[in-house]
DNA sequence: ACAGTCCGTTTGTCGGACAATTCCAATTAC
DNA sequence: GTAATTGGAATTGTCCGACAAACGGACTGT
């Protein structure tokens, strides 16, 4: 009975409570927009569950009343907000944005707005310290063989680079931003690791700025080894502490390149293109 | 000349590249998200600068070479991402996404996945003391006189209850979110604003709950008073320390509702739908 | 200068159509 | 009986054409 009811749209049709001589202001909201808050409170509210296939689009045309150009609008609305996933040409599926996907667009709206270095380093440096303390106290087998493995690698590039090799600036910046997401995720603590997403994003730019120019690839190492050792022995104080190191020696080394800190990371120094592309092709 | 070329869509036609025995991963992606990743890339490359309005529906359809259904569906998603802005029935103008905005959604996508009330106090500890002793040192006349009015009201809602006159819940909780989110606000880094968002979001039902069974009310609005004081006077560490107690307070006050600080913030115990149908209806 | 009117443009919505896929189930082959 | 095939129904992606409503701007009358 229930079954035809599951999805209702409301009209906000501001019902008869206007006051006297003021007007609460008159809201249209398009159709479509109507559909995709319709479909979101049912996905919240749990009546539409999780990995459940979306009804199909003639069905929820039928159900609101619209056409299935307008319910098409509105489920590309509820895609790009993550609480749909489309696989192929198949029938898409409820899902649970994962939180690190909306990150990412965070930390390309934080570019558009030209944060400045020194922004990013002051929230490194709060962030950074309390993840790696907190990572001593919670990481997991598979967490220390992933880090192992990080340094491993490196340690390969920066052994290579001092022997003459030319430096792959790229996939060493990839590494550095692999280690302290590794770290984010190994805390323990979701907020923490959302919070610092746009950390690690907006790093990689910067790396790509200061380590060709001052090619301090063995410095950097050296201190992820350092907070590495410190994860393994548990040592939560220590790791703070190295970590906290590591940030400042990030700092140093900007302002050693003789850019100011409150210069604006801007989309030219970007791969920022790429970044986004690569979050939407999940 | 460019006129024409400024917008073009790139169909992802897997060249030739094809191994003998291994064929790649034919990749199709829909049109609709062509044309958001074209459109999306003059916006972020800046030839599509912020203010200026869409090119209109059929002029883009007419570029891509594609439908119109098919540009407006694309349109839907930079719609949902914020990179375009319609107000009205008027023309949406390309717009650059409010990082605040974004972490709305952040904050649903943490509901989602459960995250525990423990995992929300322990990043506001990290982040609620680091941005009031930041702010101690930015805070501007105008943002001095957002919290003086805060206060006042909280005040006002404090002394009425003390007489007697039933809490408004809602409304306290509303308030004491605005006196974090101005902190936030004024603390003179985005970056930290942003991480800090979905803590405060994540407090509303976090507060809901708390706050009618213990009445900490007075004790609250005692806490933001120090805090203000503190920032008046430019006392950094004392910013800090006190916001340090007002967030102990907090974890305390839960302790003492008989709920574990291990338990989930779910949807269902907070107002999320409303929240986010007001994030989308700016 | 100002208000009102007219008209082209643009968005929102509708209806219908069709190719390409996917899904599912019945059928066939072993 | 089980596995592979095949055929049709359902679904998505895309296109076309159409129209009402709202917006913007020019034009006009006062």
């Amino acid at each position: 009975m229930a079954e035809r009811a599951i999805l209702e749209i409301t009209r906000h049709s501001q019902g008869p409570d206007v006051q006297e001589h003021e007007f609460s202001r008159i809201e249209r909201a398009p159709a479509y927009r109507l559909v995709y808050d319709a479909i979101e409170r049912q996905i919240l509210a749990g009546r539409l569950r999780v990995g459940d296939p979306l009804p199909a689009e003639t069905q929820l045309a039928e159900q609101f009343g619209v056409n299935r150009s307008t319910v098409r609008e509105g489920i590309r609305l509820l895609e790009q907000s993550g609480l749909v996933e489309r696989d192929g040409g198949k029938r898409p599926r409820i899902s649970v944005p994962h939180y690190l996907d909306l990150a990412s667009s965070a930390s390309r709206a934080l570019i558009l707005h030209m944060v400045t270095f020194r922004e990013l380093w002051e929230a490194s440096m709060v962030l950074e310290p309390a993840i790696a303390e907190r990572a001593a106290g919670h990481i997991d087998e598979k967490g220390l063989a992933d880090l192992s493995a990080n340094i491993a690698a490196m340690t390969a590039e920066v052994e290579g680079i001092e022997t003459g090799r030319p430096a792959d600036v790229y996939g060493f910046v990839g590494l550095d931003r692999a280690f302290h997401e590794i770290l984010a995720n190994v805390c323990g603590n979701r907020v923490l690791a959302l919070a610092h997403e746009p950390v690690t994003s907006l790093f990689i730019p910067a790396g790509r700025i200061i380590l060709p120019r001052l090619k301090t690839y063995r410095r950097v190492l050296d201190a992820h080894r350092y907070i590495f050792d410190c994860l393994v022995a548990g040592d939560a104080p220590g790791a703070r502490t190295w970590m906290h190191k590591h940030m400042d020696d990030f700092r140093r080394a900007y302002e050693l390149t003789a850019l100011s800190l409150d210069t604006s990371l801007d989309a030219a120094s970007l791969g920022m293109v790429n970044g986004t592309a690569q979050a939407h092709s999940r």
